[in-house]
DNA sequence: AATTTATATTATAATCATTCTAAACTGTTG
DNA sequence: CAACAGTTTAGAATGATTATAATATAAATT
């Protein structure tokens, strides 16, 4: 729930010039209560269906990718045809119903700590991961 | 280390048929000692430089998906760029070394059990994996 | 063994998500 | 305002993957 001259602070403090597709981009993702995943597509989907004025695909690429880059979104990969982008950067995992090709987010009450309990030798953790892949009782039934 | 007899039956048991191609690909991916992790990219160029007859890239993206399809293979996302396969089929989580882009398999003396509290209602679990991404210190130092 | 049928392979074209290009445009700074 | 760097844009290029459809091979049938 940031406002639009909070969004203009936030692109200049990271070096990105607040244009009108920039803020606009920030409007759809974090002018939210909840965060969210999506993909790229998604997301030109719901600026073409909710804005008047056009942005260019090339422009919402970079745009994701910058924010990526900024630290703003974090990106997960599903599978090889399924990349999304998350605006919730805190550490968590996620739950990807397989039916509805949903992601979820998970808390701390539904998975525990993962206990790595041996590091590669002279290598530094940058992150940890877990994908439940979860799918309705019926599937994968033979 | 499978012999060819052993892949024919493999593969008839699986309802593919046991051609030239497919028995030569068996050879490359599963008549090793240790389990590994490849790129399609890998395996063509594998084939080419060590088999006289050329295996077109269609029949190779054909065979890895179909092995995948009968479970002799999984598929490892680490990236929206980079997808693994993998002949070890066991449940196990991996390292990924961001350095050298090596994907490296964790035994249970690495990782925990994964704890997972509460599922999504009315729904199974279908696979549950853990990357780690690892990095040499030096970077991420920032 | 020859014939028939179903499957598989292949070269090549098509697809499609993503990235590149370079010209036009905009935000910033003085 | 002028000058500059950074940004957007349409459209082209790229490249991994998939589709096509002709040819080849394996299996089943006679
Ligand atoms: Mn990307
Ligand atoms: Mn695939
Ligand atoms: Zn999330
Ligand atoms: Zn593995």
């Amino acid at each position: 729930m940031l406002k639009n001259s909070e969004f203009v602070s936030k692109l200049r403090n990271s070096g990105l010039r607040p244009t009108k597709q920039r803020l606009k981009i920030c409007e759809v993702l974090f002018n939210r209560d909840k965060t969210f995943h999506f993909t790229i597509n998604d997301l030109a989907k719901n600026i073409s269906e909710n804005f008047n004025k056009k942005i260019s695909l090339a422009t919402i690429y970079n745009t994701v990718h910058a924010f990526k880059d900024k630290g703003y979104l974090k990106e997960i990969t599903i599978s090889s045809d399924k990349s999304y982008f998350d605006t919730n950067i805190t550490k968590h995992h996620h739950f990807y119903d397989e039916d509805t090709n949903l992601l979820i987010d998970c808390n701390d009450n539904e998975i525990g700590k993962v206990n790595i309990k041996n590091n590669i030798t002279g290598k530094k953790i940058s992150s940890v991961e877990v994908l439940v892949r979860v799918a309705s009782d019926t599937q994968n039934q033979n």
